[in-house]
DNA sequence: GTGAAAGCGCTAACAC
DNA sequence: GTGTTAGCGCTTTCAC
């Protein structure tokens, strides 16, 4: 352990010397490989210990030609609900021994690009996408480099997809509003959402409205002025939001409008974000079951970088459920 | 760009041969080193675009005995303060042309020494810590292994420390509640703040109590029974959190137990995470500047790498501020 | 201006 | 059981 500390970190050739053996034999040692006389595996981990040794990672890898680095493109990692999946992902990867590089791309097509590109230059074995633009650039340079990907909540027909029902989630929220006595009931979608999981759920809204023989109305929050939404005639009574930082925006317009939530208004958002927990939002929500979600994506991940998996695109579904909380009560007209 | 998609990636000596030169030229024109004919240049170029080639980093970095990855390491990735830093830790590492490696440790020893000696194989270049259990294996791991690191709101003597004024925090954060009428304040620390921050913040606040002739009392979560400190008498009128997420759960407790905020209490918390400005939440906090905090991190860890800096630790202050919102108001007997 | 050659730290055949 | 050897893909002298 007392290395001089103006050295280098010492390297394989550093311990066979001290340990008298060629660096072949280090090496086998240090991978458990072959048969090595127990004389000589203390003496090699003797050398290792006293240097200090670690084996340099990067050169083992080039040598092998693959890397244990999964990259993890994510949407925004002040948004909760992508930190709370990059923290279940990171967990899930080192577990597997993946060391995680993370890429945050405000779903912003260039920035995807470039961060996809960078994590291509380290050679990652396989990328976990939280978010995907949808670029078609994107789309070549991943194929092309053939790294298997998995995308998560969001979709790409050339990856593998985990994801919850999103349709049944967007059924469920109103559903859940409708057995309430509810009838006047909108949708708004948020672009932080990936679009294929924002229309599942709006279907599955729209599929639940017309079931109950009601009218469906839904907005994006892009071309929506909120107090128009909520104060407008007829009244609304009812909001499904595509995701729960959304839910909260609008709990905070209702607050600023004085209208009141739930007696006035019942809103259920989407995620289960640890926040929507809060007394103080106490958010009715579908959650996404983010520890899932993100073992089954290295799941799959894992199979595919082993090649144990290869083939046309797989898909994992996970359940999602409603979560009722102080947002959401009996219409009262 | 048509590459056979069975192929592996091209190699600089494919370019090579299709551009009809040696690698070495390849790799100049690449690297915009020496002088090179325009018209071989050209000739590269048409190559590395029909290979689609891109240059492979790990093996760039390994001749160049040097990555440009940066570790990062984490506390809990789910709690706000440290995801909205990690996303800007992020932005300014990629800005500087640096990858990070995030590694999140719930400010456990063993995670944390085990995610040190996974970034140091990987021979990260230099690390940012953005929390620190103080383990004695950590710091001899680190220092070891020559790694610049830099301490961002956490401390060590060993390495370069950015933080915000903690003790200044504190009193201020104190004395807005003095200035207000409240007269039995206290302070409650919370475990998810490094101790060396806890204890300034505390310090300042012990620091404006007794300027202010009042008696401190600092508390922490881990032994605190939050009811018994919002309802012991004599009542307390105000709450210093070394944290937002602590000042919340007061918020919480208070709302739990039917003690109006801010009319029976005033709670004060420390960080301004995105959500303290919620409209439901409203909580008057000391913000950290996260931002400059991770911008000052990047340019301190830089010099160190590019050798710019050398020598001891250095020590960097950004400017934190009160941001009144709706927890605190003026006493009222 | 361009190329030949050495070598970064390691693994993996394959000899001995 | 252990050592020799040949690379992995790249950069970097140093000749020509």
């Amino acid at each position: 352990m007392s290395r001089q500390l103006t050295e280098k970190p010492a390297t394989i050739l550093d311990v066979a010397r001290l340990a008298r053996v060629s660096k072949s034999t280090v090496s086998n040692v240090i991978r458990g490989a072959g048969v090595i006389a127990p004389s000589t595996k203390e003496r090699v981990r003797q050398a290792i210990d006293t240097l200090g040794y670690r084996p340099n990672l990067i050169a083992r890898q080039m040598v092998q030609q693959r890397t244990s680095l999964i990259g993890v493109v994510i949407g925004d990692l002040a948004n909760p609900f992508y930190s709370e999946m990059a923290k279940a992902v990171e967990w899930h990867a080192t577990t597997r021994g993946y060391q995680v590089m993370i890429c945050n791309t405000q779903i912003d097509e260039r920035r995807e690009l470039a961060s996809l590109r960078s994590l291509l230059d380290y050679r990652v074995a396989g990328l976990i996408m939280l978010a995907y633009a949808g670029d078609a650039e994107s789309r070549q340079l991943v194929t092309e480099a053939r790294v298997p990907s998995v995308f998560v909540t969001c979709m790409a027909d050339w990856g593998d997809v985990v994801s919850t029902d999103d349709e049944k989630g967007g059924r469920l929220a109103t559903e859940h509003l409708i057995d309430l006595g509810h009838r006047r009931i909108a949708y708004v979608g948020d672009s932080s959402v990936e679009d294929a999981a924002d229309h599942a759920r709006a279907a599955g809204y729209r599929k639940a409205m017309t079931a109950a023989g009601l009218k469906a109305a839904i907005q994006h929050w892009r071309d929506l002025s909120l107090e128009a939404l909520l104060t407008g005639r007829p009244r609304l009574s009812g909001v499904v939001s595509s995701n729960d930082l959304g839910a909260i925006e609008i709990l905070d317009a209702a607050d600023r409008l004085g209208i009141r939530v739930p007696d006035d208004l019942s809103v259920v958002g989407y995620d289960d974000i640890i926040i929507a927990g809060l007394r103080r939002i106490s958010l009715t929500t579908i959650a996404q079951p983010k520890d899932e979600l993100a073992r089954s994506a290295l799941d799959m991940l894992h199979a595919r970088v082993t090649g144990e998996t290869r083939g046309k695109p797989k898909r994992a579904i996970v359940e999602c459920g409603l979560v009722v909380r102080g947002t959401t009560a009996r219409f009262r007209s």
